[in-house]
DNA sequence: TATTGTTATACTCTATAACTATA
DNA sequence: TATAGTTATAGAGTATAACAATA
């Protein structure tokens, strides 16, 4: 998902409009698109600048974090927040545990479970990631809506998808 | 799952808050998760509705719509207009073209090109499909947002992605 | 030389189903 | 029986690189 797409469109081989003025129909007024769209646009901002040192991806990153704002759960309580299949999570422990940024720790109440949690080099990391995701962000918005905006844009989404975050308080 | 009998089993782990209290950490503050859930929740909501009839999903609606809304334009034209690589169009291609809703004619002004065109049934049903799509994502949104908040939604997110419809006014 | 469509290939993300070991 | 983690497998969706035909 590397969409580094920053290449100039060369061809000048023609007059005065070259670029073809494509209409997208209905999807100007789909919600759907708009979203793809803007997720795209943010994600390829983000990892064309975060990438390069620590080859994470957003998803990685969303799962780290998690288990660093809950430290010990198991990974179907990680797939359940992700909003993802259970199954779907282990290859992205895998990844986040071969970097050591993450431990599988045995549960002594139900030995079925792994408990998941940070190692120190996984702390550091997450913090650091988390400060280049958020300033990433800031700088992609910034260039094109006001603060107040962006708190209006975030406030919408969050009643639009449930995942909110209701032990965000504590 | 109906949890009717509470008494045998739910004394374990189960005790007051029966969904497990995760914490999405900063993720709450950043707008790639919340487009990302966002757009999931949408293209789920309208799968769930859209599909069983006409096993489409939203990419390839969305490129149905794009020839219907400029009919005649390249493979290329389509690509850009997408956002993907254009070896990544050509199987999206090949799937309405299999189902009789595009054809790919000829361009007589250049042999290289393909014209893409929708057959009759193709209009038909990228109407039929245009107006389900709009309808699916209005009972999605009409729970959830405000007829303004939704303007105001759309108007953020066109302002994010660069994508927007210049000639969306005809 | 550059562009269009195509193919081969690979990689990511995801789901389903089945397995195991626990509970 | 039900759950947690795992594996195998499959299917979208995407990208890169190379190719033939054409410009």
């Amino acid at each position: 998902m590397a969409d580094a797409r920053v290449g100039r469109l060369a061809s000048q081989h023609r007059d005065a409009a070259e670029p073809p003025p494509v209409s997208y129909g209905v999807l100007g007024r789909l919600l759907g698109f708009h979203l793809r769209r803007s997720q795209t646009a943010v994600a390829a901002h983000v990892m064309d600048r975060v990438n390069p040192e620590d080859a994470i991806t957003p998803g990685l990153f969303g799962a780290l974090e998690v288990i660093a704002a809950n430290e010990g759960l198991a990974q179907s309580d990680l797939a359940k927040a992700m909003g993802v299949d259970r199954s779907s999570i282990v290859k992205a422990i895998d990844q986040l545990e071969a970097r050591s940024l993450i431990q599988r720790l045995p549960s002594d109440r139900d030995r079925r479970r792994h408990r998941l949690c940070l190692t120190p080099a996984g702390r550091a990391t997450c913090a650091r990631l988390r400060e280049r995701f958020l300033a990433q962000e800031a700088v992609f918005l910034q260039a094109r809506l006001s603060a107040e905006e962006v708190e209006t844009l975030m406030g919408l989404l969050e009643r639009l998808h449930g995942a909110a975050d209701p032990a965000c308080l504590a």
